[in-house]
DNA sequence: TATCATTTGTTCGTATGTATC
DNA sequence: CGATACATACGAACAAATGAT
């Protein structure tokens, strides 16, 4: 009954482990350099595709970085990571966020709010609501990656608070600024997960290989918990680490069951 | 000067680029087979290995699945996410975290604070501090996901608050209750990071394949911000999505700039 | 500056094994 | 059993980037 997840009968996965071993045990050096196909080619008495096929797998795991020419190098093992604050601070009625260089102008188009932004927009997807999305690059000012940030305006929302509409590519602080000049009172939630880039991502975000990038879905809510704006930021997982301060909430009496009927 | 990052002239990502373009497009639905290797060979006149690396691209991409002897099948665009809540709750001197189901009996052995923990918990690695480490496997209630959960509790923090020491497998809960009943004022910080998974770690979350795992270091600061306890939550990011509540912070007079001299 | 050896990247061909239907 | 499909492995050749001569 138990099925074998994972085959390692495969010769070309037993050197890629003995290779992840050695080098998370630390017998490599944090930038030296991994045996040449050809060498691994000896010493295993493999084939080239196969010798391959073992750094393949190292790389899509994250632990080498190969370069033509020059040869396969071990990725130092706790990459030099920035912090990336997912803070939210205020000052009377002025909301702030951590600062990011800009590093082209925002692009703003028309879309319908699909997918995941549908789901926490709270919108069904058969409406197709229309939404302005405004479309920043920037870099973190620590490592240089490169962040993409997605804003989305649905039109319900920007006809509420003209200013909105207006200039829908300002910085967010100011989106936030215009919301809380209508009347809300705002709250924020944030979705983080990951995944392995697509290849326009990772030109977008200057990736040279296959690693994940952390995807977060920040969401406003206004008044009555009413979901205002998603802005969706994208960043390679290797090169940064968001950070959240976790604030103790009061529990409600009696802990609210999730509905399972 | 502008270096060309990603080589698309080859012609397997060519191919790759195309199919991955169809699958998000929505061309092909969830759970659709793909064209075997042959087909792609035949409709785009290449080799068997060009077709076989342009699906390996797709299966990195976490884009298809496939399966031996029956073919590659697209994966479910927004997978069947749950939702983890990382969030504490309080009532009067006792605080909350989300349930998740345990699996297996804890685990507890001694380590050596190093990397990531150490930097986390301000310790220098050459000191080497020793501390608990209770390992916890458990499951998402929602999904079925597994989730490997790992406290590392230092030494000199156990001895301060000795109920620590003596069943460092407990629950987080009542981790922190210890350190309340022992005078500390608690908070939280969470820092947020994903990586490929490497072999073990797809065995013990019963990962098929190299899909990304979302990593959170769960910091709690004492007193004085002084840094007691660290937990490491590892879970696929392809079926959990971290939540976190943003509550904003009031706007120090002046801006504390990090010193970098 | 030019050449050469080394190393990775890409592509083909071919063969065999094994799971599925 | 046979056909189909993916998995593994070998061999071979050339391209392209790199670093040293």
């Amino acid at each position: 009954m138990a099925r074998e997840i994972i085959r390692h009968n495969a010769i070309y996965m037993q050197v890629a482990d003995q290779l992840a071993q050695a080098i998370t045990a630390g017998e490599y050096e944090a930038g030296s350099k991994l045996p040449s196909e050809t060498e691994l080619m000896e010493t295993y008495g493999i084939s080239r595709p196969t010798a391959r096929a073992a750094v393949s797998e190292l790389r899509t795991m994250g632990l080498v970085e190969s370069r033509h020419g020059r040869g396969s190098f071990v990725r130092p093992q706790s990459a030099p990571t920035s912090a990336l604050a997912r803070t939210i601070t205020r000052s009377g009625k002025r909301y702030g966020v951590p600062e990011l260089e800009a590093k082209e102008q925002p692009c703003v188009t028309r879309v319908h709010v699909l997918g995941t932004h549908a789901e926490l927009l709270q919108r069904r997807e058969e409406d197709a609501d229309d939404a302005f999305s405004a479309d920043h690059l920037m870099t973190d000012p620590g490592t240089g990656a490169r962040i993409s940030h997605r804003v989305i305006i649905p039109l319900d929302v920007a006809s509420e608070a003209p200013a909105l509409a207006e200039t829908p590519d300002a910085p967010v602080a100011d989106l936030y600024a215009h919301l809380a000049e209508a009347g809300h009172t705002l709250t924020w939630q944030e979705y983080v997960t990951a995944r392995t880039p697509l290849p326009d991502e990772r030109e977008v975000l200057g990736l040279t290989d296959a690693s994940p990038i952390l995807i977060t879905y920040r969401v406003t809510y206004g008044t009555g918990d009413r979901p205002l704006l998603c802005e969706e930021l994208h960043t390679a997982a290797a090169r940064s680490r968001l950070v959240y301060r976790i604030t103790p909430e009061k529990a409600p009496a009696k802990r609210p069951r999730p509905a399972k009927s």
